[in-house]
DNA sequence: GCAAAATTTGCAACATTATAACATTTGCAC
DNA sequence: GTGCAAATGTTATAATGTTGCAAATTTTGC
C-alpha cells in the first residue's frame, strides 16, 4: 500500500477510490467475505471524497443510481464494510468515511476540519500508547477507541471557503 | 475540589451529586450564567449515576416529576450545562455525563465499560499532548478533541454484571 | 417602581439517524 | 436440483435531535 494523499489538498482521487476499492477487493478475499455489488458501490460512494458521508446520504446516492434501497440496505453495507475494516464511522458526525489503512490493524486517530469537512485518518502509535498507558493506569482494559479532532486543516487556517 | 470517587466502585454517591451542584453553582455565579431551576434539576438528573444518560431518559425522568417537558427544554438544558463545562456528551453513546472537573480547563477522556455502562472521565496531559502533537505534525489546529475509550472497568474484568 | 429589552421556557411540528421484523432472493455445497 | 445459509427487499417504527414562534420570566436602564 503506497503512500496517501493529502485530503486537504487537491489531487488525483480517482487513484484514490480505485485504490480503495481494489484494496477491499483483497481483504474481502483474504477474510472469505463476499463483497456484493451492493456493498462495493456503497464503499464507493464512501469514497467519493475524503469528507464523512450520512448514511442518508449514501442512501440518496443510490437512489439516484435508480437503486431502490431503503435504510437497511445502508446500514447493512455499512456495518459490513466496518466489520472488515473498510470503513469507519465518525461518532462526533454520524457520519462515515473510507478507512485510509484498511488491512493494516490500527486506531485511528480522525482530523476533522470543521471548513472544509475534509477527515485526515492517522495512526499515531505514541497517542495509542499514551492512551492504553493511562486506560492501564486506572486497571482498564480498552477494547476500542474514539478519537476524534475538530479542528482548522492548514489550508482553512490560511484561507476560508474550500469545500 | 477534592479527589473524586471511583465510579465503578460503590461509593456514597450523595456526596458526589451535592459536590456536582455546589460547583455548578459556583461556576455559574462566576460566569454570570445563570442556573435556573430546570438547568439545575437537569444537572441533578445526570448526576444520578456515573453511567450516561440518553436526553430523552431525561426527559422520561422529568416527567415522572410532573413537569411537562418537551424535547427542546431538555436538549436547551443539556446545551447550557456543557457551554459552562458541567456536563459532557459521550458521542459514542449519544448521552450525557456529568464532568467531574468541571471549573478547570480539561480535556475529557472517557473510559466507558462496556458491561456496567460506568464512565470515568480522566485528564491525561500526556495523552493531550501527544494528539497536540500528532495534530500539529499535520499542520491541524486542534479546537475540539472527542476520546472515548470502551472497554472493561477493573470490576468488570473480575466479575461481570455489576451495574 | 416601571417600561423596554433580553433571556428563558412552553409548545407543536418536524428532521435526521438507526433498527426491528419478516418475506424474498441469491449463492453455494452436496 | 435440493437444501441451507447469507444477503437483500420491504414496511414500519424507534431513537435522537432541531426549528420556529409564542408566552412568560428576569434583567436593565431610567
Amino acid at each position: 500500500m503506497s503512500a496517501r494523499a493529502i485530503p486537504y489538498r487537491p489531487h488525483n482521487h480517482d487513484a484514490c477510490v480505485s485504490q480503495a476499492l481494489a484494496d477491499a477487493r483483497a481483504i474481502c478475499q483474504q477474510h472469505n467475505a463476499r463483497l456484493t455489488p451492493i456493498r462495493e458501490r456503497v464503499l464507493e460512494l464512501i469514497w467519493q471524497s475524503h469528507k464523512p458521508l450520512g448514511a442518508y446520504d449514501v442512501l440518496g446516492e443510490l437512489s439516484s443510481d435508480g437503486h431502490n434501497a431503503a435504510p437497511p440496505t445502508v446500514y447493512r453495507a455499512l456495518d459490513f464494510l466496518q466489520q472488515n475494516g473498510l470503513v469507519h464511522r465518525i461518532a462526533s458526525l454520524n457520519a462515515f468515511i473510507g478507512c485510509t489503512h484498511a488491512g493494516q490493524s490500527h486506531t485511528g486517530m480522525f482530523l476533522i476540519c470543521r471548513a472544509c469537512s475534509n477527515v485526515l485518518e492517522l495512526t499515531a502509535p505514541m497517542v495509542t500508547s499514551e492512551v492504553c498507558k493511562a486506560a492501564a493506569g486506572e486497571g482498564f482494559r480498552a477494547e476500542n477507541t474514539t478519537l476524534e479532532i475538530a479542528g482548522l486543516c492548514p489550508r482553512c487556517q490560511a484561507e476560508p471557503g474550500h469545500d
